[in-house]
DNA sequence: GGGATTTTTGGTAGCGCAACCAAAATCTGA
DNA sequence: TCAGATTTTGGTTGCGCTACCAAAAATCCC
């Protein structure tokens, strides 16, 4: 007695499912065994010239589309990395998304996006959704999460890449740059340009950590060198060009003193150009403007905007680079890498 | 006999797989069978308050997290959202998946994101690939595809909304502006003002159709109302502000005639303005300036730039909104929506 | 209070595919 | 030419979950 010949035995869709073509109709047409089929799509060295031709005639003429979650459940493994940020409106995010995306994109993944709009509680909930889909790795932006975020990613045993910033604790692996580092050197570089009242602006940094961190670099290093001082303002609006196009008239009324600016950006240091340009303040003749980043657009204002320009793109290769690696089973060179950034010194300073 | 005892009998697990937490082993702890444990979670209001806190407890405890690939391929239900878009590093379709994104979270789904390059064979690899997800619907950037991508769609049948340009022939749904229309606004506007040699200036326009539609719909206008004439100009390097930047000087040497521009969008414009303002060339005296997108820092420029406003954002959200009223049986009021758009007209015309 | 509902729980089967093992076909070398 | 190695093909089983159906328990109504 077969005791599966019950499975066997012909019958029409059990529910109201729409009958799509499955990997059995291909190997019945072809005149092969299902198994066969699955071969010809997923290992094609391993069967012969002629059935493959006419596996893929058939498949073509049948327009069989696998379902991907069949296969998934059967091999346990997928082949979609997820991918969670705090934002897209951010083009630093997009950038290191498309660094990540070519990179997985080439090697025949998926991604499949996240984002938790800087809520960690939505992080969280996020992980837990997309670990339902087996990923075979996680890719997740900044280091700050909730200790059970960080919990579930470590028992669900898969390689995780915590990408932006650099630090010293991470989950698995980690790249990015030092927040901190980077708010120190364009301190040093203004206190060397001989300005003495340093504002940063800054827009919900309570959400916004590395800004933050960027601040706390600046704040130090001022501290330390002593001669200058330091001052915070913040706002409570998504950071954008008119965040900086208003923070330069507030913050010139509000503490006259103030002969540079750091902010948490170049898309609001270009407003505040943009607004001096208009207002007829001068720059850096009256206050200083520095960015971060470096997009391309603070290269191209009058006066050409400081900046710091931080690898994006590589951030997302590099990212997506590790996470594949581990996936293959060759550990990483580094588990931890530091892209570092560079100090574009130019005429707003 | 039992055909399928040989599956009830105790066995370790097949292969090498990880041995996660699953819904038996909840049921099991929380001493319940497996489909109660499904219906709490699924279903709660059918599962009795003591059983539901019981088995969410069970759930806790272990850290399960349902796998979201067995689920699917038991119900044939999914809710992930495929979204197609021809590239993220353009500002406008990262606001359109903005859009998308917080609709369609909102109504408990994910978003699996793919991005094409511009490319209408990779449009249609991954069409193919992401239907393997056996998603409720699809979200497809554009109405120009291949033909084996419309086929691939229609066969899947599953609701598919096209969004970017209002057309009159799309695959299911379809939400957008008329870009051809757009580009005719925008001429009629230039001639009001009184220029007569207008140019256009786009990039990798064979790819970026749209933009081409919008030189189309300027250059019939302007052959339409006559005493006018036009001029292409196209860049083959990516859309952004460099383009402007370069193509502001290189227009006035290559035909000093020209009176006009009009950018296929606002970045490259905000680099032209850019580029005047720093060579002293006058804006609009000289040349005048147009863009398209309404960017917010098409206003903050000097001059504000004039530019043609597309409601971004509303197109993702009528886009998923049209889509998840679909999934959900009801069908949507429209099949076409026409969002339109809003000619900003400022002082750089 | 007893039958008819309604609510709550459980059993069974199978979604479509790939892993594992076995069998068949082909090739190799002396 | 034939045993043994190699390549190519097929059968069976189960991945973890939910649809469907049925049974049990609680509630209702006159």
């Amino acid at each position: 007695m077969d005791p599966s010949s019950a499975s066997l035995r012909p019958r029409e869709p059990r529910r109201g499912r729409r009958t799509a073509v499955t990997l059995s109709d291909v190997a019945a047409a072809a005149g092969v065994s299902p198994i066969t089929v699955s071969r010809a799509l997923n290992t094609p060295e391993t069967v012969s010239e002629v059935l493959r031709g006419r596996i893929n005639a058939t498949v073509e003429a049948l327009g069989y589309v696998p379902n991907r979650m069949a296969g998934a459940l059967a091999s346990a493994k997928t082949r979609v990395i997820p991918v969670i940020v705090p934002s897209l409106s951010n083009v630093v995010f997009v950038e290191v998304i498309e660094g990540i995306q070519e990179t997985i994109e080439a090697a025949g993944y998926q991604m499949l996006l996240g984002s938790t709009d800087y809520d960690l509680d939505r992080e969280a909930a996020l992980a837990s959704t997309l670990l339902g889909w087996a990923p075979p790795g996680v890719l997740l932006a900044g280091l700050r999460h909730l200790p059970r975020t960080a919990t579930l990613l470590k028992n669900a045993d898969v390689p995780v890449v915590e990408f932006m910033e650099y630090g010293a604790r991470c989950i698995d692996m980690n790249v990015g740059l030092s927040h901190v580092r980077a708010g120190a050197v364009m301190a040093a570089h203004l206190l060397e340009r001989g300005y003495r009242r340093i504002g940063f602006v800054g827009t919900r940094m309570r959400d916004d950590y590395r800004a933050r961190q960027r601040y706390e670099g600046m704040r130090r290093h001022i501290a330390e060198v002593g001669g200058a001082s330091d001052i915070l303002f913040e706002y409570p609006w998504g950071p954008g060009q008119e965040v900086g196009w208003h923070a330069l008239a507030d913050v010139l009324a509000a503490d006259p003193q103030v002969d540079a600016l750091f902010f948490a950006n170049d898309e609001m240091a270009v407003g505040a150009v943009l607004r001096a340009q208009r207002d007829g303040i001068a720059v850096p003749g009256r206050v200083a403007v520095a960015g971060f980043n470096g997009l391309p657009m603070s290269a191209l204002v009058t006066p050409a905007l400081t900046t710091i320009t931080s690898p994006r793109k590589e951030i997302g290769k590099q990212a997506a680079t590790m996470l594949l690696s581990r996936i293959n089973g060759t550990p990483p060179v580094q588990r931890r890498i530091d892209v570092g950034f560079v100090l574009e010194a130019r005429s707003s300073t």
